[in-house]
Order: structure tokens, then C-alpha cells, then sequence
DNA sequence: GTCTATAAAGCGATAGAC
DNA sequence: GTCTATCGCTTTATAGAC
């Protein structure tokens, strides 16, 4: 395999990947060197920190993406019902139906919690908000769409959980079109 | 701390709050050996599998005791409305209002999801009969009594994630409220 | 920026005394 | 059944050559 000059964004996605699918105290070095195709020299002068920098690093990442493709188009959209929708789009596509776990729900579930309870609260925080107030822009009262936003957040993850165990994404496309027609009521 | 001679039995409680605390992969012999007050020669004495055994005994424990205090009921309860209800009465104090994860959640999403593959979809696939057979004799239509029960099951795993990374229990119980209402409407 | 070599600590697991 | 001592391996992290 081709050896290529690395930076640290391009490395970001790979090691996302790596701690979504070991967890936190699973991705061992030799699990992320691989993941990476990086030598731990290079890891480590791109995250002196080590592993605690590279989850860091991984979780601003994610906010980041979710953020400009998801949280943003909530707030700004000019037709606020398309950009609810297009959540459900993006989140689909990006959980690969189901198929890649969300990184944050993980941590917020280990004891990884304790040490990135920041970006963790923050991560979630944000989504339900950013939701909710495109529901009240959709004509919803505001205790109400809260309360919506944070059922459909939660119902999102618990669709990972289910669509895991039952290693069948239809469980979590089918979650998606009920909790999107449930806005629709 | 005074050392009391042990059964298998009483051990598998405070193993399970290891796994829960710290993960598969985080839950050290050492982390093992201090939450069930054992040295390593008395774990191995119980489990000489290893930690893979410990895991698989504790799976195993959840599900009975799953199946003791919600499956049957739900099953069995000659109201089944009533059924439901302490269902959700049990599933609140089974996870002390969403300060407790769940564990087969957690292995459902981690890559303890592959060893552990059958204990963990049996434990979901039994959770959500169990509840759509309640909910048929409650009246409902077979799939729209799975549908629902997928939507409870589903949204009790979202609400822990978002009970622990808020570390506020009160967003538990107010889902396990408003999932219940929605059974009954 | 990448790699190999290596250090120090922690890991899971075992042996054997009591 | 419980413990301590220990094995062999893997871990995170560092050092230094290129």
C-alpha cells in the first residue's frame, strides 16, 4: 500500500472510524496505526497529546460536520420544514442507515462521559436546540418543540442501539420515517 | 473491609456494574478485582473463561432477570395493560432513572456486538415480543403492536444516552412518561 | 513527516501455598 | 475459596535515525 504525506484533518475521519468501532479503551495504537496507515511516530507528532487528544480531536471533528451540515441548515434555512427534512437525510446517509454507530452516543454511555462531558453534553445540546427551534419556525409552541427535539434525538440513538443488535438498518430507516412523520402530525 | 466467602451468584451483580462502568474492553482484572472486593485466584476460580466468560454470565443474568420481572409479566399478566404499566415501573428502577446504563445497549453498539451477538439481539428481540404480545391483547394489530413496541424499546436505549450525557434523569422519566402515553392513546 | 527501537507500565491469565 | 507471586504479552508513550 502507497504511503502517502499525511495531514492531521485527513487523518481525523480515519481515526473516527477506528474509536467508533473499538471504543475508546478498545482503539489500541496498533488498532489506530492500522486504521490510519500511519506508523506511531507519525501519530504522535500529529497528537502529542496521544489517545486523549486524538478523541478530542475525533468529537470537535464531528461537531464540526454536524454543525455545518445539520445544525446550521435547522437555523437558516429560509423554509424551515425542508430543513428538517433535510436532517433526516443527512442523518441517514451519515449513519449509513444504521450501519456506523454515532461516536458521541458511546461515549456518552462509557465512562468516556466523564472525561469529554463537555463536547458530549455540547454535541447533543446543540442538535436538540437547533431542531426545536426549526419546529417553532414549523408553528410549534416552544415547551412543545423541545419536547419533539428531544424525542426525535433520542430516538435516533436508540435506533443505532436496535439496528446494531439486530444488525438490520431497516429497523433504523423505519425509526427515521416514523419520527419524521411524527413532526408532520 | 471485611472479606466474606462468596458464590458465583452473588458475585455477578457487582461484575455487572464493572462492564456497565467501564465497558468490555475498560473493565480491567484490576477494575474487576477492586468493584467485586476478589482477588484475581478467587475471580478465576469462578470464571475460568476469563473475562469472556464473566461477560457471557452477566448477559446471561440480565436477560433472566429481564425475563422474570418485565418479559413475563408482559406475557403473563392477567390484565395487560397493567403489565405494561409496571413494565415501566420496573425499567425506571432497573436503571435508576437513566443514572444506569444498559449494559446489552452498550454491547450493542461496541464490537463486543460480534461475541456476544446472540445474547444481545435475544435479549431485544425477547424485550419487544414481549411488549407486542401485551399490546395485542390490549387490543392493537400485530404490526403496529411491533412497531410500537420497536418505538418503546428503541426510545428507552435513546433516553439513556441522552439521560447520561445531560446527567440529568429527569429526560428518562419524562420519555418513559410520554412513551407510555403514546401506548395508550 | 515518517519510521524503528525501546522503555516502563499495565494487561489477562496461571501456579501454587494456605 | 482465597490469596500472592509471577509469567508472557500488549499497552501507551518516547527517543532518535532518516
Amino acid at each position: 500500500m502507497a504511503r502517502v504525506v499525511a495531514e492531521r484533518e485527513d487523518v481525523l475521519p480515519l481515526l473516527a472510524e477506528v474509536f467508533r468501532t473499538y471504543g475508546f479503551e478498545g482503539a489500541s495504537l496498533a488498532r489506530i496505526s492500522e486504521g490510519t496507515r500511519l506508523g506511531k511516530g507519525s501519530i504522535y507528532h500529529f497528537f502529542p497529546g496521544g489517545k486523549e487528544e486524538m478523541a478530542a480531536a475525533v468529537l470537535a471533528e464531528i461537531e464540526q460536520w454536524f454543525r455545518l451540515h445539520v445544525f446550521e441548515p435547522l437555523r437558516e434555512s429560509a423554509d424551515a420544514a425542508a430543513g428538517v427534512a433535510d436532517m433526516f437525510a443527512q442523518v441517514e446517509s451519515y449513519f449509513l442507515s444504521g450501519q456506523r454507530v454515532c461516536l458521541v452516543g458511546v461515549f456518552a454511555l462509557g465512562s468516556e462521559r466523564d472525561r469529554f462531558a463537555d463536547a458530549v453534553r455540547d454535541y447533543f445540546a446543540e442538535w436538540i436546540e437547533a431542531l426545536a427551534a426549526a419546529l417553532v419556525r414549523c408553528g410549534r409552541k416552544g415547551k412543545q418543540a423541545t419536547a419533539l427535539a428531544e424525542e426525535v434525538v433520542g430516538g435516533i440513538q436508540g435506533a443505532l442501539v436496535l439496528a446494531r443488535a439486530f444488525d438490520r438498518p431497516a429497523i433504523f430507516r423505519a425509526t427515521l420515517k416514523r419520527l419524521q412523520e411524527r413532526l408532520q402530525e
